[in-house]
DNA sequence: AATGTTATGTTATACAATAACAGTCACGGA
DNA sequence: TCCGTGACTGTTATTGTATAACATAACATT
């Protein structure tokens, strides 16, 4: 079983189910999941992708949610600080969490191509360079893996194209 | 003996060694290293630290070397492409790298205190992600891998305020 | 001289992020 | 009931990051 992974899947249910695991773990927690809140999330699983801020306030702007970028801004911050999204850096864009809940250290696989996202898990604090942080004092706290390159689809496009 | 590390050293011998080194390599691989890009690259030698587009920028517009952000952003992208240079995604910033013209995937230790960043090594690829990328068919070209944490400096200051 | 290549100069604009402040609404306590 | 208080939303304005597009310069090759 991979991490949701780059193949065609039932979309409806992940959005459903996306947001349903969500507000559980809110009530859970005693978070507030509001209305622009739960729209950002659903607009997140509607795209197995990174999207960036603008992108989706264009959303928001349309269905009169919210129209300048603090709202989005906002609404981002909330889902990453409570592990229910994830900035990619690599791309200064959002996207929805796999394993919402769940206490972990994300990782990317981004297509250069294509541009889907897909999440993986590391724990790089763990192997080189958590040595490499001991050895030097360094006490990590937080950490950003992101890797680029082509994923199952576009490499056989390639293969097709040549 | 630690990757340049956090302490102090002498730092115009690592200036000139960094330009030097990388002058060779120009030298070697016919590249160019112009007065733009060879100034660029002092001036992220000159700290041991991240330097944002237009913080560079304003150092090369108060020498007369160009004023307008794709002047730096130029040479910043000539420096990164061949190695020379690395961005730091998490924030949005450049340093000089510490082993010029070595092939090697770039990790950082950035503290979130001070700001420093030291140039670690690591083979994410290699570990838990390169079997989650294999596993997905996904084709691993660059990676990023950035910790966020506590320098032994300011842990240190910490710990006295504490 | 004509051409191609590489680098630089400049304008304008797009995209990303946040500061600062005003308004709303629900809730608990005086 | 009235009054805070806190959490969220709305809006204006601004700062910071990055690039598209086009013009020019310098130089090597033919």
């Amino acid at each position: 079983m991979t991490s949701v992974g780059f193949e065609k899947h039932d979309h409806d249910h992940c959005i459903a189910d996306g947001v349903a695991a969500v507000a559980a773990s809110c009530q859970a927690r005693g978070l507030q999941l509001t209305p622009v809140r739960r729209r950002v999330l659903e607009i997140l699983l509607s795209e197995h992708r990174a999207m960036g801020a603008y992108e989706i306030l264009d959303t928001l702007r349309a269905e009169g949610l919210g129209s300048q970028p603090p709202v989005a801004y906002r609404a981002l911050d909330f889902l990453v600080k409570h592990g229910f999204a994830h900035k990619v850096e690599r791309l200064n864009a959002f996207i929805a969490c796999t394993h919402p809940g769940e206490n972990h250290t994300p990782a990317f696989l981004i297509c250069r191509e294509c541009g889907a996202v897909v999440e993986a898990s590391a724990e790089p604090a763990k192997g080189d360079l958590g040595a490499a942080a001991a050895q030097a004092g360094f006490k990590i706290e937080q950490t950003v893996v992101e890797a680029e390159g082509l994923c199952p689809v576009c490499r056989k496009k390639k293969a097709g194209d040549a």
